[in-house]
RNA sequence: UGGGGCGUAGCCAAGUGGCAAGGCACAGGGUUUUGGUCCCUGCAUUCGGAGGUUCGAAUCCUCCCGCCCCAGCCA
């Protein structure tokens, strides 16, 4: 069996197929599709069912389609296409030669539901939108059947070919399927198939007024294409009765609808219609924000492939309503980045540090290793003069209990560089901030180990102030301030928007090393966290740093326990 | 009051009659020139509840409770 990961959290579909293949369904075929529509971007929960998808397919030696589900064209646009064809390959999954469109098979879909009107399975209703409401009977009541089920198989061959052929108004008629108006599922009472819509298509333009709806296309498209598990979500399997009803009815391939429970996430909206809001009501930056779950705004972020791939995998499948805490979409991006981003030396909010006995105008070249978890990456010369930055938070002048980094008469290490002591405080005389800190070095601790075997508790990164490069940096945090910001039916989702999402840090010091770096470069700042050069604003002369997550923060933590006492 | 689903730890999630995997989070401890990583340890006598069947039940049966979805010519 194609399985090379045994340690795979086994899950229902799997379970399925594997069932399916033991008794050889389908001559042993696995064969799944990802359906976007293209009205949208893709975000997080998409990218677990392409996982899921293709992750199938490729774990039982199968095949997956990417098939642009378009039966709507007031809603779908070309933009969407292009971006979602981007973000399934970006995760690094291929399609090879099938990627398809519904609207490749409009012409196969109006032969079919000829087929069922001269079955007598479909006629054309004449009846207005609030007509078929009403008609429809509610949950509890049976409906009405339509004064024009009876017509004959000839005058709905007719009708139906003229709605094609653009005779009549939207709205003017629709085809719907002949079942049951008394059916307890209430899709089940006379569903609409085709609707009238004197729109623009994508794709195929002005060739067709009337487009199928997706409970009529879907079942089809997936036995086109000859799919043998259809994976969808649970909304759907209320629709399953009538994908298999339309199927049986033709006698055409029958694929297997299975359903899965979507997912949702902490402190973000999964909802591609919100998201849509989110973009469209100026509150972030266009889909592909680093603050969005989009999956452009991840890779805009520094997220890579593989935590998402990884994600995914870790949370599951499975028919239960979830909501996965993002701390472990954070964890696996950690995960990933920790074994791959070189380290490197900045600083967010500088302090000016003069080591008052290094001599002037003298700069040496400092050994620093690149990744400590990957000795092939290497090592990288770091420069190291009389004038330094530190981080503003790595000093305190009067420091906290089990605060163990730089304070009045303490002594600290530089990474890679010397111990250093703070003599003196230099203040603004006015305001009281404190402008800069005199600390004298121990050159004998050259590369940060004292000969005399004296520790210090705390290494500090730093910067040498005439070598470094300014830089932005924006830090970003999560979207929204409730873990669920839906959760509340009469509140605004938008209400709930963090207003300190992002923050904008002008004037960052880095290593000198930095100077040449490539939009979606990925680094972890030492004791920081890991930033990746953005895609769209970083310019060689004005480089933009998205910090894609912080480092685990134990002094926060402890930090945050003692206030709370 | 119709139909379809789902209830295993704070969050995901295995398990399908033989005595509760794993991960995240959390809490301790060790290593450490990142308060990072890594490594140990702890974390459900119990599976929504109550009965029943059985030598034995999260798994089977009955009843009850809770949550989600469905009345678009959206997908």
């Amino acid at each position: 069996m194609p399985n090379d990961k045994p340690d795979r959290t086994p899950n229902f579909i799997r379970n399925i197929i594997i069932e399916d293949l033991k008794h050889n369904k389908n001559d042993g075929r696995v064969h799944t599709r990802f359906p976007p529509e293209p009205n949208g971007y893709l975000h997080i929960g998409h990218a677990k069912s392409i996982c899921l998808n293709f992750g199938l397919a490729e774990e039982f030696n199968g095949l997956c389609n990417l098939r642009f589900d378009d039966t709507n064209p007031v809603k779908e646009e070309d933009e969407y296409v292009k971006s979602i064809i981007e973000d399934v390959s970006w995760l690094g999954f291929d399609w090879e030669n099938r990627l398809y469109y519904a609207s490749d098979y409009f012409d196969q879909l109006y032969d079919y539901a000829l087929q069922l009107i001269k079955k007598g399975k479909a006629y054309v209703c004449d009846l207005s939108s609030e007509e078929t409401r009403e008609y429809r009977g509610t949950l509890t009541e049976a409906g009405k059947e339509s004064p024009y089920r009876n017509r004959s198989i000839e005058e709905n061959v007719d009708l139906f070919e003229r709605m094609y052929k653009g005779e009549f108004a939207d709205g003017a008629r629709v085809l719907r399927a002949k079942i049951d108006m008394a059916h307890p599922n209430m899709n089940m009472r006379d569903p609409v198939m085709y609707r009238i819509l004197h729109a623009a298509h994508h794709r195929t333009g002005d060739k067709w007024c009337i487009y199928p709806t997706y409970d009529w296309a879907h079942g089809l498209e997936d036995s086109i294409e000859r799919i043998t598990h259809s994976a969808c979500t649970l909304e759907f399997e209320d629709h399953r009765p009538l994908y298999d009803w339309f199927l049986e009815q033709l006698g055409t391939f029958h694929p297997q609808q299975i359903e899965f429970a979507p997912m949702n996430l902490t402190y973000t909206m999964l909802s591609k219609r919100k998201l849509l809001e989110l973009v469209q009501g100026d509150h972030v930056n266009g889909w592909d924000d680093p603050r969005m779950p989009t999956i452009s705004g991840l890779r805009r972020r520094g997220y890579t492939p593989a935590s998402i791939r990884n994600f995914s995998e870790m949370v599951g499948v499975a028919k239960r309503e979830s909501t996965v805490d993002i701390a472990m979409l954070e964890y696996c991006i950690r995960e990933d980045l920790n074994k791959s981003a070189p380290r490197v030396l900045g600083v967010l909010q500088p302090l000016k540090v003069v080591i008052t006995n290094y001599p002037e105008n003298q700069a040496e070249e400092l050994d620093a290793v690149n990744n400590p978890e990957d000795a092939s990456m290497g090592t990288r010369k770091v420069p190291f003069s009389k004038i330094i930055y530190i981080e503003q938070d790595d000093f305190k002048e009067d420091p906290p209990k089990k605060y163990f980094r730089l304070a009045p008469g303490r002594e600290v290490r530089l990474r890679y560089a010397y111990f250093i002591t703070c003599n003196e405080v230099i203040k603004d005389e006015k305001t009281g901030e404190i402008k800069e800190l005199h600390c004298t070095y121990d050159p004998a601790t050259k590369g940060g180990n004292a000969p005399d075997g004296r520790k210090v508790k705390a290494t500090l990164h730093w910067v040498s102030a005439e070598h470094a490069i300014d830089a932005e940096i924006r830090l970003y945090d999560r979207l929204f301030v409730k873990p669920d910001p839906g959760a509340e039916k009469d509140v605004d989702y938008k209400t709930f928007l963090n207003p300190n999402s992002l923050e904008i840090l002008k004037s960052c010091k880095l290593e000198p090393g930095l100077k040449n770096v490539v939009a979606g470069e990925r680094f972890q700042f030492e004791r920081q966290g890991y930033f990746c050069v953005d895609s769209k604003d970083s310019k060689p002369d004005g480089l933009v740093f998205n910090r894609t997550v912080p480092l685990r923060d134990s002094w926060a933590k402890i930090e945050k326990a003692m206030k709370n006492k």
